[in-house]
Parts: structure tokens; C-alpha cells; sequence
DNA sequence: CTCCTTCATGTAACGCATTACATAGCATAA
DNA sequence: TTATGCTATGTAATGCGTTACATGAAGGAG
């Protein structure tokens, strides 16, 4: 694999110029006479020549290069979020690099430095794990976005949902329907999202004067299917089960609703479940699944139209989009 | 964002030794005495000093950053290979980014300028729409390895399964569960994987002398759920409909369920349906999916491995993984 | 005391493209 | 014809880290 592409003095040789002419050749200069672009141009044909991006970057510190930084890839909340990003940045040139945190700190400080070195030009970051200190320290002197998730102090301008009231309005479905015993299955209260959207369902049923009862919040490890299976069966083991779940994302819905049918029971009529998020299963689950939908698309690009501004040094404000609430069978069979 | 990093030069100077000793002390030489490492480790702390990736690739030409090729990350299939990449690039001290294709040519060919340019070390792809010919061109002087989905030519080193067993094995099994009327829903047959799983249906329904009737087969246009919904359809605008579906990926099959549902139908007793990929929701459906499991999490750290060894200059050769009929409900209720 | 070895450290070239500045050449006006 | 301006092109510095080679000093052997 020991192979050199040719580079920008051999083309020069070649064609019998300077390097600086190939240069301009390559970038749309005006002044070059026409004939002197054309024998550039077949040198350039000739050695199949393609300018090296490193030595680009390293001179003129940009990469058209955009990181995007995700917990897990696993996770379909992300897929349209991404597509929004994607579509946005293509729109203005940019390419994106997807990038794997697993919430592992090391991982985090490689894509760091890739923004550091003009590997990249700014990073769009929706892990909720990250190291909030080093992004700010990093955010001080290149550009950073949040998506979705963000952090309160505001020094990083973001782009997400009012989670309190997406929440609230969840829950406030599941009332207004006449349930009375509605469980929480909140994700880790580490994250900003889960306290935000406890807040919102405290503040339903304190609304309509139903008792908060700790009982009947349970929080689990991660988002996945089988978390919302083992929050549902540990609901379910109650005297008095709960009538209706809102569950913070979909995945731990989409659990909740196989156990419940595990379990003999009927959902929406034994139980009604609410999910968040809107993902696609969320639409082939049986029941189909009652759910907030984010604007994922739009936050995706709105985030990639932010921090693409901000790289090229114009002011950027947070920005706080709008949600729906998707009411299928699992609330209104 | 006009912000600059400290350099090696700046380091050199304030600890009083020359770049050359700088690089030394980072790069662990034996030859620093210890005090001068003291010096220079100070220094970096002081200036807060970090290596610039960039003008190290420059003249190392390693980056130790790896590129995975998927088409789409709303394909659920590519997670758990992913993961397998992951984990065993992290263990060679290896980073992986992940670029989405989307199938659009001119991102694919930034990404291989990624490989030509020293910003990445090679790639791994999934993508079946990639331009076989540039690849190969790519391949000739730079690291690529095949995942999933090969060319049939070899050049370039694969993993991946026996698609025709594979399908084989499916077809087989609801043959033998008293099904006659078994329906394809085949992806578009560009796709070498889609030719192979055809071969592998044709060949089980030979073997026990059924008629392979062009009615019964369906060629979708992607792998999503609804053209899974769209696909079954159709076959069950059928005069006599089929007793059994083979859906070459477990979207597709989850698709058709939802629809022989709709339809008042069962499964599977009316229909028995098999998937492909073993996705996590294909335990989530109602019922719960046959399908076939391919190793997914071994087949990426396989790929990887080959990538690795490949940019250290062994020699590699190309795997076939073995795979597993996992029987769940849709078939045997 | 001199010569040679050894080891720590320094010097400078390299990899690649960009661009401010310098220069050559030509054309136009006086 | 000469001076002046303009344009096409070239020269060389720049960004950053690595490393072959050079150099210097110190220590040992004779």
C-alpha cells in the first residue's frame, strides 16, 4: 500500500508552470490564460492528479468536514435528526462524520482534537454523556452546537423541544382519557432531558390533583426495548396496577406495551401508554404508539444551518422547536 | 474561532530544547534524559499543548482513523456491526468514523479522498450501490475491505455469509412445515445479495418439486417497513394466496405482519412469515419474527481485523461467516 | 594528555497546497 | 522611443511534526 499520489510539484513540472499556477488552476483563479489552464489541466489528467485535502487544510485551516457525535448509533431516535444534518450540510458543501461515542471519554477526546487540528471545522453534539467541561473548554475557541440534548448554563447555543412540555401534555392525554394511576419510566436523572420531563408529568398531575407517588416512577439504566419490558413487569408486580405509562422514549414503550400484552392485560383499556419520540417502529408496534414527535428533520437541520453560521463567525441563538403529540391506538384504541 | 493552538515550536522554546527533543519526549525515545523530559512535559502542561493530528499525517502518512461505508444508519442491520468494528478498531488503538452514502456518488468520492489524502488509514464498506470501479481503483493502493456485501470478482477482500444457504435454510424450513405457496419479497436484484437469497429460495422450492411461479415473487424498491406493507399487498390481492413469505430483510418481513394483520389475517397459521438480519425489533413484533441471524457483531469485528491487517501489509483473505435460522413465532405459533 | 566512543541534543529537509509579494513581459500613451 | 501600467506567472514563506544526519560534550582507554 507504500503508493504516492502524484502532488502539486510534479503537476507543475509536468505542465511546465509553477506551483502556484497550478494552484489557481485548481481554484478558479481568473487570471490564468486560457492556455496555460489547459496544459495544467491535461498534467493534471495525465498524472491523475487530486490535491491532497491534508496539505489544503493545513494551510488554509478549514476541512469542510463536520463531526457529528452520537451516544450509539443503535439508537433510531437519532436516524432523522441526522438526515436533517446531513441534507443541510450537503446544501452548503459541507460533508458530515458520524462519530460513535459510547459514551466512552477517550473516544470523545479523539473527535475533539479532530476539531482542534482542522480535521474538522465544528462539531454537532447530541450525547447526553458528554464531558460537559472539555466541550465547553473546546467550545470557547471552535465551533460547537448542541442538538437535542444541551446543557442549562447556555454558553453553548442549542437546538432542542420544550421537554417539560411535551411531557406535561403526555400525561395530561392520559388524564383527560380518565386514567387516574399513570406510571413514569424515566431514563438515568443524570440527564437533563429525564429531570425536564418528570417535571412536566409532576406538574400534570399536580394539575389535576393526583398524588405523586414514587411508587410509580421507575427509572432504568438505558433506553432500550428490554429496559422498558423489566420497568413494566416491576410496574405491574403493584397491588393496585397502574392504569396508563408514559415512558420517556419509544423503545421503552414499545416494551412496556409487549409486557403488558405478556402479562394478559389489554393495552389501551387495561393500560394506555404513551412513548416520545415517534420513531418508526413506533408506528408498527401493536397497538400502534401514542407519542410525541419531535421535529427531528428540522432540528437536525437547524442545528447544521447553526453551526455552520457559527464557523463562519456569525451570531447564533438557541432555538427552542416545536413538538406533537401523535395519538394512536396504545392511548385510543 | 481565529484560534491557534499552541505548536511544537512554541513548546520547544519555552522549555529551551529544540522541536526535535519535543517530539522525542511525545513520541517516548529512550534517548531524553529525565530531566529534559521534565522540562519539556512541563512546558506541554503550561502551554496546554496537543499534537496536531494534521502535520503528524503529513509526515507519517497513518492518521489510525478508519471509514465505514453504510448507506443509510436507519438501517438497524448495520448496528450490531458496527459495534463489532468498533470495539476491535478501539482495541488496535484505531478510530472509526461512520459515513453515510446515502448512495450519492459525490460523497463517496470525498471519502475516498479521505483514504488517497492520509486522512483516513482505509475503509470498510457495507454499501451495495457503491461504484464498483472506483472502489477497485481505491483498492489498488489503499486498504479496503468488503463487508456484508462483496463483489463477485474478488479483488477486493470480503466477509460475509452464504446468502444462497441462508435463504435455502429459510425456505426450507417452511417447506417443511407443510407450507406450498411461498412468496419472495426480494430487494432489488442489483444487489448481489438479492440474486444470491433468490437462488437460495429457487433452489429449496426445486428440491421439493414446487412450481417457482414469477406471481409469488416481489421485488421491492428499498428495505423499509412500508414496502414491506406494499409488498404483501399485492400478493394478497392474489386469488389464492400464498401460505408463507420469505422477506429477504426483517423490515420487509415486519411489514408484511403488520399487513397480513390488517388484513384479518393470522400468523402463522394463515401466513407464515420468515425475515432476514435477526434486527432487535424482529423480537419486539407481534409475533415475534423467524428469521435468519447473521453473525453481525463477529462479521464487523472480522472486517475490521482484516482492515487492520491489511494497512500493516499481511496478507488477507476473504471469509464466509456462518449463519442460523432462528425460529420464532411467525412461524411456529 | 590525547584520541575515540557514546549518548543527548540540535539542524534542517520533508510532506502539500496556498498566497502575498516580486518580476517579467507586453501594450498603450506620450 | 521611452515611460507607465497591467497582467500572467514565479518565488518563497507558511502551517506542523518527524527523523536522518550532524554536532557537541563527556567519559574511558591508552
Amino acid at each position: 500500500m507504500g503508493f504516492r499520489m502524484a502532488n502539486i510539484q510534479e503537476v507543475a513540472k509536468k505542465a511546465g508552470v509553477s506551483v502556484a499556477t497550478v494552484s489557481r488552476v485548481l481554484n478558479h483563479h481568473p487570471s490564468v490564460t486560457p492556455k496555460t489552464r489547459v496544459k495544467v489541466e491535461t498534467a493534471i489528467r495525465e498524472l491523475n492528479y487530486e490535491p491532497s485535502m491534508l496539505g489544503r487544510n493545513l494551510r488554509n485551516s478549514e476541512s469542510r468536514l463536520l463531526l457529528v457525535l452520537i451516544p450509539s448509533i443503535s439508537n433510531p431516535f437519532y436516524t432523522e435528526i441526522i438526515n436533517g444534518i446531513q441534507t443541510t450540510a450537503i446544501k452548503h458543501r459541507y460533508n458530515i462524520l458520524l462519530c460513535e461515542t459510547n459514551s466512552d471519554p477517550r473516544r470523545e477526546n479523539i473527535f475533539f482534537n479532530m476539531v482542534k487540528n482542522k480535521l474538522a471545522d465544528g462539531i454537532i453534539s447530541m450525547d447526553p454523556t458528554i464531558n460537559r467541561q472539555k466541550l465547553t473548554e473546546l467550545a470557547e475557541h471552535h465551533s460547537v452546537i448542541l442538538c437535542s440534548e444541551y446543557m442549562e448554563d447556555g454558553s453553548i447555543p442549542y437546538v432542542t423541544i420544550d421537554n417539560e412540555r411535551a411531557a406535561y401534555q403526555a400525561v395530561k392525554h392520559l388524564i383527560i382519557l380518565g386514567k387516574k394511576k399513570i406510571a413514569l419510566i424515566n431514563s438515568d436523572e443524570r440527564f437533563l432531558y429525564a429531570r425536564q420531563r418528570r417535571k412536566g408529568y409532576e406538574k400534570a398531575l399536580r394539575e389535576f390533583e393526583i398524588p405523586i407517588s414514587e411508587e410509580l416512577i421507575y427509572n432504568t439504566h438505558e433506553l432500550n426495548f428490554h429496559d422498558g419490558v423489566q420497568a413494566m413487569r416491576m410496574l405491574l408486580r403493584m397491588e393496585e396496577k397502574p392504569s396508563a405509562v408514559f415512558a420517556v422514549s419509544d423503545t421503552l414503550a414499545i416494551g412496556a406495551l409487549k409486557e403488558i400484552k405478556a402479562s394478559g392485560l389489554k393495552a389501551p383499556d387495561d393500560i394506555a401508554v404513551v412513548g416520545f419520540d415517534n420513531i418508526h417502529f413506533s408506528n408498527m408496534s401493536n397497538p400502534t404508539l401514542t407519542t410525541i414527535a419531535q421535529p427531528m428533520y428540522k432540528m437536525g437541520a437547524t442545528a447544521a444551518t447553526m453551526l455552520i453560521n457559527q464557523i463562519q463567525s456569525k451570531q447564533v441563538e438557541s432555538i427552542l422547536l416545536d413538538h406533537e403529540l401523535i395519538i394512536r391506538e396504545s392511548t385510543m384504541g
